[in-house]
DNA sequence: GAATTTTATGAGATATATGTCAATTAATCG
DNA sequence: CGATTAATTGACATATATCTCATAAAATTC
């Protein structure tokens, strides 16, 4: 149990079977992480959990439940957290640059959490749709004050975020440094069209060190009164 | 059994032991395809090769085995492929967005070997980096000629890989049309600096059809005598 | 065509995963 | 505290995978 156990301290005021279900998760994130989604076992989880196998089946169908519920937590909070991290950013060469970049500072510093976010993205579609939900706005708003020349459409979106995503995991595995998210992100406005000169400047900025964590206490995540 | 069955046509004129290993190869391929290497069992090969379980432990150690010779096998033959594709072609703007759409056009004419090629490329790091081999070398060139304005280190390559890829991904998958190969390559020259006009010209040239055809008869697989 | 070598077989020993459930322990309530 | 409800347990039945090996079948040699 580290200090990375989010789900479970995120749990820490509310009942018991919400606790255990947390640590569940937490240890599901850790073992997803560790040797990915095909590959884990409900065995391992629940022996991260530091709970009977039996105590998993109370909580969850299978595996393919667990990994829904934490896949779709993380992606939520995640772009929950890059909202908070954009508001005030108005321009869209920037938001675009923020975005990407932000997305990449928050899942290095919870490496776990990006692991499982990069594989969850990866087998959920519907999940990469829900990270880049915000881009697609972003996207058309630079086309339509000139500054990106490309049409935006589908396969941009995809593409995109192929570029951010492969990012990601180069960077989770220590293929890439620190500078990775701004070189993506100027690669990437390069791509929209944006000029040279203006992509370096605006990929390479000064991001004011915004405390990326997860959330905290959210409201009740199963069906138990009170305990 | 069916004519996609590469490793067993080549095998045909060699002896029994090669051309049993080969079915299992071919197997092994629509496995992993269908399934990924994860979820494959050595069962469910052998089912597919219709020899019996024993049978694939006389010719692999385990799993990871064939997974390995197969996936070397297609890397190899894939840039031999494109080698082929790519005589003639001395431009460096166009042998980029070539290499990039030849490969599409490959792995899409035979889905099993694309499919394949994907999750190794994914799993064998050093077979991504033999697959674009070849591509350094245009990218230098490029920027040796002023076309291409932007440095070329391991990072730039891998996210014009992961572009490709991706874009490979999502092809197969139906996601992405017939046209997949000429926009990524176009957005690859915009990330690479090309002017877009040159970049569109370029990419959505046509490309006369070369026939794209996996090799015929190497040379001896195994260690047998002659049978 | 008999002897020898090569190739293939599939039953079985071992291991590991899944999902269930009767029994136990912990928590809460009156 | 005793009763009731909630939560947890781990043994077990079931299933599936791995890998071995003695034996059988097929191919080759002489």
């Amino acid at each position: 149990m580290t200090s990375l156990d989010l789900f479970t301290r995120e749990a820490r005021n509310l009942g018991k079977s919400a606790r255990t279900k947390a640590r569940l998760m937490d240890a599901a994130v850790s073992v997803f992480a560790r040797d990915g989604f095909e590959a884990a076992s409900v065995n391992e989880i629940t022996r991260a959990a530091e709970v009977a196998n039996g105590t998993f089946y109370v909580y969850f169908k299978d595996k393919d439940e667990i990994a829904t519920a934490v896949a779709y937590r993380i992606a939520h909070d995640v772009v929950q957290q890059l909202d908070d991290a954009m508001v005030g950013v108005s321009d869209a060469v920037e938001r675009v640059s923020c975005a990407t970049r932000r997305l990449l500072d928050l899942a290095t510093s919870t490496p776990q959490w990006g692991q499982a976010l990069f594989r969850a993205v990866w087998i959920y579609n519907d999940l990469r749709d829900s990270v880049v939900s915000y881009l697609r706005a972003d996207l058309e708003r630079g086309v339509a004050q000139g500054v990106f020349t490309v049409e935006i459409d589908d396969f941009l979106i995809s593409t995109f975020s192929a570029m951010t995503m492969s990012t990601l995991f180069r960077r989770l595995n220590g293929e890439a440094g620190p500078d990775a998210g701004s070189r993506v992100a100027q690669l990437q406005l390069h791509m929209l069209g944006v000029a040279p000169d203006v992509a370096k400047r605006v990929a390479f900025q000064a991001l004011d060190p915004i405390t990326l964590t997860m959330p905290v206490i959210p409201r009740e995540m199963d069906r138990s009164k009170k305990n």
